[in-house]
RNA sequence: GGGCACGUAGCGCAACUUGGAUAGCGCAUCUGGCUUCGGACCAGAUGGUUGCGGGUUCAAAUCCCGUCGUGCCCGCCA
């Protein structure tokens, strides 16, 4: 089923492409071309228009009034059996006007009977996808900037799930870095006792260990430390696994009250003990993308040869460096190597054989979450058709060398498989969020996800208080906090960079997750007050129809499913953002404007479209984790 | 040095991929609207040489060249 926004344009378009063959065979227009020239106009000038009269008067050498006078006068017959009612000329542009009662029946229809599947998409179908997000290393609290990614990356996947496609949201633990020998040595060494949410304070130890780098002795033990863990097998080793685990299921709380979720946790350790590293490097040999050096600085070591990757990219027509390391001369693997492994796996290059167990039984979405470890099931996660990785901006470039190593394996297929969504890191005016050196400690607040969703929750609170009515229980209060942080992160282009400011986010007005909320509340309550939740679409009387706020709003219902497949496709949730404030101010127009209940024949015409327009905004709505709520 | 991203009203953003009508939206500011389905709202107003300079085109925020500014990346770190 396609909504009849989609329909409608399709329409146009053959009217517009039937037309060009017969009358102008001698100008060739691509299907993207003509469907490219359609847009919608400002209202006064109609429901869908076409600038193709323009190229055609280029290619004709006539003036574009006269050509879309032609265009009219040709398909002035073939109107009036679908949503396009007529055609009108301004300046040269064809100005399609539809079938006002036809459409919004059709729509309002399309909209009750699909339900909670209603701008959903198939074009998914049969594929599997599997996206990352955050993997925040194992010692610290969740930021606002890791919050950002994991957003980002719960949007992506759910966008993804609603078009279709399978979806494994994945996240990547990196236990063997530095970062957690250095904070398991504070653990150790410091004698602090976690006397807060444990993520928390060790990120906090992190900070205080860091501090303490300078001294050689204390910089030493650190890398004997990290030595053993890497090695495995040792008293230190799991040590360290253990402290990332109990981080790791604090990060999971803070996950779960924002309505995170994942399907399986990867720990990098498992990648090195199960032996896919070695079997991924063999295979890297085989195909021509790793080499050993034998001299020069790099000797002893595996490396790629940046060379190969000329014209791949113009990052790699002048390269700074010959090579790129993947085993070190010691034997140890570079992250590179690690994610090459990883990749492979995750694109059915290399098959898996990790052991998984459960990490948590049943989370709050109804499913399992599974991790990596050395016993458990033999699951396959791996062999998706897309592989997205949400990483920051800032590394793009080892990420180009990850996709380009595809390439040169010959398997272009994958490179293009492998998707990598850059958004811009979060900053604060007065520096960077940086875990390393606390920069996440700030003056006024303490910058992690745990912090800005109880603030959020109180601002919420609290203006419920303010208002005349005090409504909505505590859950819809956290709900619309959510709801608020999730709209105020996701609004803008991933790839913008954000300077955060808390007082900014937490807005409740305007552009806002709070006046999205908002109407929907507000229209659930006009549906209380008319005690009618259910209408027959068959029995309504759409005689009614008026160009007016009505119309408009079930115009903006239509776009849902062209909406959804945009954003999905270009892994931009800030799209989803941008529709739904075009239905909330669409609906909060006609609610200002138009009386509801009690308007006698038109009521149910009328509940029909609070009925709709609740049920595409709520769809929409939790495509970016945000749950509508009745009361607020 | 090379590369990547970004630059649109006082502030935050959209439109750029695929060139089209008067460059949209929110905040802030100003004016008006709650005995009428919820004022976290609505109506109206003010505010723009789309960083700058060229070029292509009937038409440029959009494409091309140059230039300036900001951020990021270029390690046997992860």
């Amino acid at each position: 089923m396609s909504c009849s926004y989609k329909v409608a344009k399709d329409e146009l378009y053959a009217l517009i492409d039937k037309w060009v063959r017969d009358s102008y065979p001698q100008v060739q227009l691509r299907k993207e071309e003509i469907y490219a020239s359609i847009s919608i106009p400002k209202t006064e000038f109609g429901d869908l228009s076409s600038s193709v009269c323009m190229r055609i008067a280029k290619a004709s050498g006539k003036k574009p009034y006269d050509v879309a006078n032609e265009m009219i006068d040709q398909t002035r017959k073939g109107l009036g059996k679908g949503y396009i009612k007529e055609l009108g000329n301004a300046n040269g542009y064809i100005n399609a006007s539809f079938d006002e009662k036809r459409y919004v029946k059709d729509t309002l229809k399309e909209v009750i009977e699909l339900g909670d599947k209603y701008g959903f998409s198939t074009v998914g179908s049969g594929k599997k996808a599997m996206v990352e997000y955050p993997s925040v290393n194992p010692n610290k609290a969740w930021h606002i900037g890791h919050l950002l990614n994991a957003l980002i990356g719960d949007s992506i996947s759910n966008m993804l799930s609603a078009c279709g496609y399978s979806v494994n949201r994945e996240d990547y633990i990196d236990d063997l870095g530095i970062q957690v020998a250095e904070s398991l040595w504070g653990y150790l060494n410091l004698g602090n006792k976690p006397d807060k949410k444990f993520d928390t304070w060790l990120g906090e130890q992190y900070v205080t260990v860091n501090r303490m780098l300078s001294d050689e002795k204390v910089k030493k033990e650190i890398d004997a430390l990290m030595k053993r863990m890497e090695e495995g097998k040792s008293a230190e080793a799991d040590n360290g696994r253990k402290l990332a685990e109990d981080c790791v299921k604090a990060q999971f709380e803070t996950a779960s009250a924002y309505g995170i979720y994942h399907d399986v946790m990867m720990w990098e350790s498992d990648i090195v003990r199960t032996g896919m590293l070695e079997q991924a490097m063999k295979i890297a040999v085989e195909k021509g993308a790793a080499v050993k050096a034998d001299e020069g600085k790099y000797s002893g070591c595996m490396v790629v040869d940046l060379k190969m990757l000329k014209g791949i990219s113009k990052e790699f027509d002048n390269p700074n460096e010959e090579s790129k390391v993947l085993i070190r001369s010691n034997g140890t693997a570079t992250y590179l190597a690690k994610d090459l492994a990883f990749h492979m796996w995750k694109l059915g290059l290399l098959k898996g054989s990790f052991r998984y167990h459960m990490f948590a039984e049943i989370q709050e979405d109804g499913k399992p979450l599974y991790s990596t470890g050395i016993s458990g099931e033999s699951i396959e996660f791996g062999g998706a058709d897309i592989a997205i990785n949400v990483i920051g901006s800032a590394q793009r470039y080892p990420q180009l060398i990850l996709k380009s190593m595809f390439s040169i394996m010959g398997r272009q297929d994958l490179a293009e498989r492998l998707v990598h969504v850059a958004y811009g890191e979060i900053s604060l005016k007065e520096g960077s969020l940086s875990g390393r050196s606390g920069g996440w400690m700030g003056k006024d607040h303490t910058y992690t996800a745990d912090s800005l969703l109880e603030d959020a929750r109180d601002r919420v609170v609290k203006k419920a208080e303010e208002s005349k009515k005090k409504v909505g229980t505590a859950d819809e209060a956290m709900a619309v906090a959510i709801g608020a942080i999730r709209f105020a992160f996701l609004r803008t282009n991933p790839e913008k960079k954000i300077i955060f400011e808390w007082d900014k986010a937490l807005s409740f007005e305007g552009s806002s997750g709070p006046y999205c909320m908002y109407m929907y509340a507000r229209a659930n309550s006009i549906l209380e007050k008319a005690m009618a939740k259910k209408v027959e679409p068959d029995k309504i009387d759409f005689g009614h129809v008026e160009r007016g706020y009505d119309f408009e709003l079930v115009k903006s219902i239509g776009k849902a499913q062209e909406v959804l497949e945009k954003a999905a496709s270009e892994y931009r949730p800030d799209i989803i953002a941008e529709y739904l404030m075009e239905l909330s101010s669409g609906f909060s127009k006609f609610y200002e404007n138009t009386k509801v209940v009690g308007s006698g024949e038109a009521e149910q015409y009328r509940i029909a479209i609070v009925i709709s327009f609740m049920q595409a905004i709520g769809n929409f709505m939790r495509l970016l984790g945000m749950n509508p709520v009745a009361k607020m």
